[in-house]
DNA sequence: TCTGGGGTCCTAGGACCC
DNA sequence: TCTGGGGTCCTAGGACCC
């Protein structure tokens, strides 16, 4: 029996949220990004797109192409709010729900269609119900498996509603380009066009020994799902594989205390995350790129399993001697992994050191909780009047 | 044009063990 | 004296996705 799935992924989510806020700013361009010096657009309205601005675009290009553009802040809690009301108006479809990211997720109705529906109907009744409990619009796509469910929500964008039927799959990715295929980025995408493949149908015709070695074990993969085939499941909970945090700064640095200072900022943040969640990390690894947007990581394996700062921000501050790192740097982060669940801990008669330093950090977070997080904080970090 | 921040997965070499 | 082969873990980098 062919799955039904449907992907649905919200139109221009930020800037759509912004515009229901700010009501003024509807039929106008509006972009949603960081700062013009080193930011980039997070999301564009409809109008901006007109002008070729688009996500992940630098804010200095996407001004340049669309001037008179209103740009607004990422106000990242809003979305994550209006994510979470949207996800409990998909949870009642099916239990099958497998959120993606902010502003998308995948329905399995395979087993969960209920008498005289289809997957069409369903994916049309939770467009209108998310348009009138929302005020936002999405496009969905339905297909037999994920990642062509996914290329059909994005084929008629905006509040568009595409169905391929069982057996079309193939037909219906032919046409399409074959960067747009799921899997293909950019580097892909110049390799597989110098094969004289430039779209999905030419891909699927290419016999499987012109691939060569050259794409590893994604080659086969990518092979069968230009030929339709497409099997992956639908995971309601993924286990979180690592925490982190990173930040670029607005202007490079090369003063190692200042490193030092955001690092253990930084590092203090993914302690918290990684005790909210009650996860241990196994691991650090420490980013650093330069000015020239050279990128290197290290990374160390912890003497034990920790959710403390000083535990995190010790091996961090080694990762970063040992690197002999003297460059001018542009963006330092900070990445808990791999992760193993709280409850794992392991009885150690030289824990307890950390054991006290979690008692405390558990007291701060209580105190952030209620207050804020502005209410307590490190004396290196304090911000000097 | 001058490139964010959050992630996942794959590859490849070397260490280490049997 | 010079040498196998398999398995697993660790580390660094890169591709990719939203």
């Amino acid at each position: 029996m062919p799955r039904i799935i449907v992907h649905i992924d919200m139109d221009a989510f930020f800037a759509s949220i912004e515009v229901l806020d700010y009501p003024e700013l509807r039929g106008k361009p509006v972009i949603v990004g960081g700062p013009a010096v080193r930011g980039v657009v997070s999301a564009a309205s409809y109008e901006a797109r007109a002008f070729g601005v688009h996500s992940a675009m630098p804010m200095g290009e996407a001004l340049r192409r669309c001037p008179q553009a209103v740009v607004m802040p990422v106000r990242g809690g809003r979305y994550h709010d209006m994510s979470r009301h949207i996800m409990t108006l998909l949870a009642p479809h099916t239990p099958l729900l497998e959120q993606m990211s902010v502003d998308e997720a995948y329905l399995d109705l395979t087993h969960w269609l209920p008498a005289g529906a289809t997957g069409a109907s369903v994916a049309a009744e939770i467009q209108t119900t998310i348009a009138r409990e929302t005020g936002l619009g999405c496009s969905l796509g339905v297909a037999t498996g994920k990642a062509i469910a996914k290329m059909a929500s994005d084929l008629r964008k905006p509040r568009g509603l595409v169905v391929v039927p069982p057996g079309e799959e193939a037909a219906f990715l032919a046409p399409l380009e074959i960067g747009k295929l799921r899997g293909v980025g950019a580097a892909t995408e110049r390799k597989l066009r110098a094969l004289g493949v430039h779209t999905i149908g030419d891909l699927a015709r290419l016999p499987a020994t012109r691939l060569g070695g050259q794409f590893g074990v994604v080659g086969p993969e990518l092979l069968a799902l230009a030929q339709g085939r497409d099997d992956s499941p639908v995971v309601p909970e993924r286990q979180a594989k690592s925490i982190g945090r990173e930040t670029t700064y607005w202007t490079d640095v090369t003063e190692r205390a200042v490193l030092e200072r955001t690092l253990l900022a930084l590092t203090d943040d993914v302690a918290e995350s990684l005790r909210r969640h009650d996860f241990l990390a196994r691991g650090v690894t420490l980013k650093l790129r330069d000015d020239a947007f050279r990128t290197i990581t290290r990374s160390t394996t912890l003497p034990e399993p920790s959710d403390v700062t000083e535990a995190l921000y010790a091996a961090a501050r080694a990762l970063l001697t040992a690197a002999r790192w003297h460059r001018p740097t542009r963006l330092i982060g900070v990445t808990a992994g791999p992760l193993q669940p709280a409850a794992d801990r392991q009885f150690n008669l030289f824990a307890e050191d950390d054991d006290k330093k979690r008692k405390v950090a558990g007291a701060i977070d209580a105190i952030k909780a209620r207050f804020g997080n502005d209410a307590i904080t490190r004396a290196r970090l304090a911000k000097k009047e």
